[in-house]
DNA sequence: GCAAGGAACCGCCAAA
DNA sequence: CTTTTGGCGGTTCCTT
């Protein structure tokens, strides 16, 4: 088992959880029982002396808050108390809102950005970091339905909105509440080696089943409710999926010159047709990932239209910042 | 991982 | 005059 340089040094690192009234509890729990679980797997297993990660809840001031779904958590830790942290999270949740109002909680996130190894922030908490100007210039990710409010709060950044978690230097962002826990696994996987990573996920995946991910959301449907020609060809695009498209082809089918319906389907769908199509491809091949662990790469790859499976591998990580393999470790039956 | 060729994209201009 | 549409050419991006 390779065991990755950190491992070896014998202290434990502190994970810091900022959070807040109206804070989501599934972004607290969910990187909270990743890493104190692989905290005590890797302890065990290791046979290391101290445990490798604390977690701790640090908020305005001490004492319970109410989290949006109405349960209380209590904050042990204050801002002006926390000792230097390893990780610092921003969790998300609807009381984000206020948190991005509060200069001075913006200002002590700035400081503990500079003096922490890697920040991180689950679903909205990527709206709390870009109104602290910590993702200027930075790849990131948030949750779905919140991607318009990032690029307002941080016209810089480099928004990816169908990513699951994105890392970009020390600061990592993850797309809607279980993402958290792909990002905090994707920490350990960076501290401790893939295989640890791994352990600790296949333990997971059998008290967590992934509620909700954007693939959840079929553009079939959405096509379906459409109107327009333009609609009338993304369904073309998905009956056909399987073939070698091009915009020409595209702009036959719609009747009208490529020009045009380059300009006409931007407009519509906020992406050019190559783009929008690419994202059809891998919607299709999720779902075939998540369902399916016996069919083969290369031939998910060919039945939704990627041709060999290196145009398909790319493409995943061009738009998800993951491989289709780790995409169905992660995501397929366990 | 790299180079070459091709496809996609986009700004610009003109015509209807 | 504005809006819609199509063509051209340079640049970027992707596939092979």
């Amino acid at each position: 088992m390779t065991i990755s340089k950190r491992a070896e040094e014998r202290s434990t690192h502190r994970v810091a959880m900022f959070v807040y009234p109206n804070a989501q509890i599934l972004d607290i729990t969910g990187p909270l029982e990743v890493f104190s679980r692989a905290s005590r797997w890797i302890q065990e297993h290791l046979d290391i002396e101290c445990p490798p990660y604390s977690v701790e809840l640090v908020g305005e001031e001490r004492g319970p808050i109410r989290t949006s779904g109405g349960l209380e958590l209590v904050v042990n830790c204050t801002c002006e108390e926390l000792a230097a942290a390893d990780t610092f999270l921003v969790t998300g949740g609807i009381g984000y809102s206020s948190v991005v109002q509060a200069a001075g909680t913006l200002d002590w996130l700035r400081k503990r950005a500079a003096v922490s190894r890697r920040i991180g922030s689950i679903c909205t908490g990527s709206l709390i970091l870009a109104a602290a100007g910590l993702l200027s210039g930075r790849r990131a990710t948030t949750h779905w339905d919140y991607c318009k409010n990032l690029v307002e709060f941080e016209p810089d950044a480099e928004l990816m909105p169908d990513a699951i978690f994105v890392r970009d230097g020390n600061i990592y962002t993850s797309a809607g509440v279980t993402a958290g826990i792909d990002l905090a696994l994707a920490m350990i996987e960076e501290d401790w080696g893939r295989p640890i990573a791994l352990r600790v996920a296949q333990a997971l995946v059998v008290y967590l089943v992934r509620p909700g991910g954007q693939s959840q959301f079929s553009q079939h449907l959405r096509a379906q409710q459409r109107r327009g020609i333009l609609a009338q060809v993304e369904l073309w695009m998905l009956e056909h999926i399987s073939e070698p498209l091009t915009v020409d082809t595209l702009a036959d089918v719609a009747g009208m010159s490529a020009r045009h319906f380059t300009r006409r389907f931007v407009k519509e769908f906020g992406a050019t047709p190559a783009a929008h199509l690419a994202d059809l491809r891998i919607e299709r091949a999720r779902a075939m990932l998540e369902s399916d662990p016996a069919r083969l790469l290369k031939d998910i790859a060919r039945e939704c239209g990627f041709g060999p499976d290196q145009n398909m591998r790319r493409a995943f990580l061009r738009v998800l910042n993951i491989t289709p393999d780790e995409y169905r470790q992660r995501f397929g039956p366990a």
